[in-house]
Formats: structure tokens, sequence, C-alpha cells
DNA sequence: TATGTTACCGAACATATTGTTCGTAATTAT
DNA sequence: ATAATTACGAACAATATGTTCGGTAACATA
């Protein structure tokens, strides 16, 4: 990629990171943005359709290291804990984020982070469902393997948003236990089953 | 209220429902809203200064039903089940939610759910803090008491929001049944505590 | 029924935002 | 060096916002 196209892409980031810093995302105009990133009119529009595209693409952008492919998979080698590898899974996830802090602290603040949340859960759906669906069939509960999935999605984004919003005053290690402590996940992948994991097939 | 006055906020707001049926409320004008309401402009500024006035006019005006008085109290008389009434609580905003289910629907779909969604957790947040202050002092834990209410109030959101996605296709006790029986409540509220409920002063 | 009050109408207006076009200048890769 | 790519910025049409104001209709009260 062309080092002017790098550059300008990352002026524009920087600068709705900033914005949303001070104000909701619906509220900030392109000219807003463009004025900060100190860039033209015209260039903008040739690198985002709309406004909407633009915090399309800066998500994309950050969870693109957030969910790494090795995280994605599988294959864990830390058996941890009780919960077969789910919280490194998860405490790696908030060690990521926290690198991206400046940016994704500008975008959950000032009431404009459900849209980011929106996205993030996207990627954390896809995440629980490749990890739990070699558990869901063992377990007897009334309630759709849907609805499980939605709501281990939803309560760790939600865990997510209450860190940040706290500033991360907590570690990533503190804030992943406080979800698996609150979580019912230890009756989704029950101790015996660490135990007898090295018989299975 | 004037006649006039409650019959033009009531057609904005069926406008808007219908509307958010169709495209999400960031790309939703004013002159549509005029349109489907079939008001003049000025009409509608003197009855909301922005739209963002009129989104919040109309979620506080649906939580106003859903959120009754009655609701919010301590003192609720049905302890069946072991979780001391909190069951048939949520079950009872379910049903409140159902009979707004046009309104709501429309609101929560096409990706404009955001808003309203906050607006929710934010009567939720003040009814669970109420409800469980009693009994969070009592509870051993890791995670800080304001996690605790956030993980709660924020799962609860997004089984409403899985129930409507749902097309409300199961019951509201079956949806509250199963937010209970994912929820770690059973660890806060023992069943101990209710049998000896009784004896508190 | 008469009267004062209040709400609605709708056209017109200034202002602000959006997204595009195009000629020119600067930067880049080879 | 040079050819291709990108950025610039002014100008533009189209659309949206929020306000003003004179006139009309509906309301409450007596």
């Amino acid at each position: 990629m062309d080092r002017r196209q790098q550059k300008t892409r990352d002026a524009v980031f920087k600068a709705l990171s900033s914005l949303l810093e001070k104000k909701r995302f619906s509220n900030i105009t392109v000219q807003e943005i463009i004025d900060e990133a100190n860039i033209g009119r015209s260039t903008f529009y040739a690198h985002f359709d709309t406004k909407d595209e633009l915090l399309k693409a800066m998500c994309t952008d950050i969870f693109s290291h957030v969910f790494s492919d090795e995280l994605m998979s599988e294959e864990t080698h830390d058996f941890s804990g009780n919960n077969n590898g789910l919280e490194s899974k998860l405490t790696h996830i908030l060690y990521h984020l926290k690198d991206n802090e400046k940016n994704i602290v500008g975008i959950l603040s000032c009431e404009s982070g459900e849209l980011f949340m929106k996205y993030f859960k996207e990627y954390l759906s896809e995440m629980f469902s490749q990890y739990l669906s070699q558990y869901l069939n063992g377990v007897k509960m009334k309630a759709p393997a849907d609805f499980v999935i939605n709501h281990l999605v939803g309560s760790f984004a939600e865990t997510v948003k209450w860190w940040i919003d706290n500033r991360m005053k907590y570690t990533p290690e503190e804030t992943a236990r406080y979800y698996i402590e609150v979580s019912f996940i230890d009756r989704i992948i029950p101790d015996q089953y660490v135990l007898n994991s090295t018989n299975k097939k």
C-alpha cells in the first residue's frame, strides 16, 4: 500500500478517535474529521464512501489484531484452571484490547459505543460458537443453544465495556476471572471433562 | 393535555415506529417523520427539539408502562421458585414489553436497537440495584458489586433482545426461566434465604 | 353561544452537511 | 527521470435542519 494512502488512513482513524472522545458518532461531521485529520475533502471520499464505512473499517482494523488466527483456533495449549483454556483465551483478548486502548476508549466513550459493540459481538459470537460446539450437546438445559451462545457473548461484551468504562483499572486476568465467576461456564465445561480430556479421541 | 397535542404525539410515535421497521434511526429524516405522521413541519419542532429528543421521549413513554411503580417496589408477594420473586418480576417486565410489541419491534429492528437498549438498561439497573442491595453484602465473591450489577443488567437486556429478535416465540415465563437458568442468581439468593425470610426483621 | 387561548398549518428562509467533479501539485515506485 | 498514483481544494448541486410568522382550526370556559 502506498505510504500516502496509509498515512491518510491513519490520520483519519486518529482524527475520528479523537473526536469520539468529545461527541457521539452521529453528531460528528465529515468536515470535522477532515479538519482534524488535516486532509482534503475529496481525499476523504476517495478512501471512504460514507462516515459509516469509516467506522466499520476502523473496527475491522482493530479486531483483526484482537482476534488473531491463533486465538480463533480450537487448539489451545493452556489448560490451567477448570474451564479448558477459555479463561486464557478471554484474557488474551483483553490484553489485545489494551494495546488498542487509545482508539477503543474514544469509540466507546460518549454514548457511541453501541456500534463498536455490535461488531465486537460478531467476532465474539464466532469464537464462542466454535469453541463451545464440542460441549453443548452434552449439557442438559432447558434454554436453547442459541440463547446460551447469545448470553455468553453478550455478557462478555458487557464485561469488556464495564472494564473499559472503569479505565481498565483491573488487570486482564482479574477481569476474565470476574467473568468466569459470574458465568455458568462450569456447568457447561465441568471439571470432570478436563480430567478426562487426555482420553478424548 | 390537549387532545390535539396527544393526537400529534401519538401520530409522531407511530410514524417513527413504522419508519424504524424499514431503516435505521440515523438515516431517517425529520421530513420523512413529518410526512408519515402527516403533520406540519413547525408542529414537529414545537413538540421535539431534535430527532434524538423524540426517540428519548418515545422510550421514556414505553418504559413508564413497563417499569410500573408496583414492579419497582421491593415488596413482592410472589415467592414461588427459589429466587425470592425475582423471576416473577422479570416475567412481569416481559409481559409488559409484549404489550408494546408493535412499537418495540420497530425500534429494535434494523440496527437501531442500541439506543433503546441504553435507556432500557438504565431502568433495569435501578431495579436490580434496589432489589439486590439486601443480598450483595453477604455474598463472598472476588468481583466488585458494580460488576455484578452490570453483568445481571446487561445479560437480561441481551436476553430480551434475543427474545424479541426471535419474534417472542417463547413465552415470558420460558424466557425468564432461561435467564435464571444461565445466571448465577442462585449463588446470590440461596434457597436457604427464602426459608428464613419470615424471620428477617 | 360567545370569547380568549392554544395548537396546527405551510410556505419561506438562512444555514449546514453531503457527496461529486476536475484541474493542479506533490509524492511514489521503477 | 518519468509515468503512475495520490492528495489537494475550490466550486457545485442536492439535501437536511431548525426557525419565523401570518392565518386557520380546535379547545376550554362561562
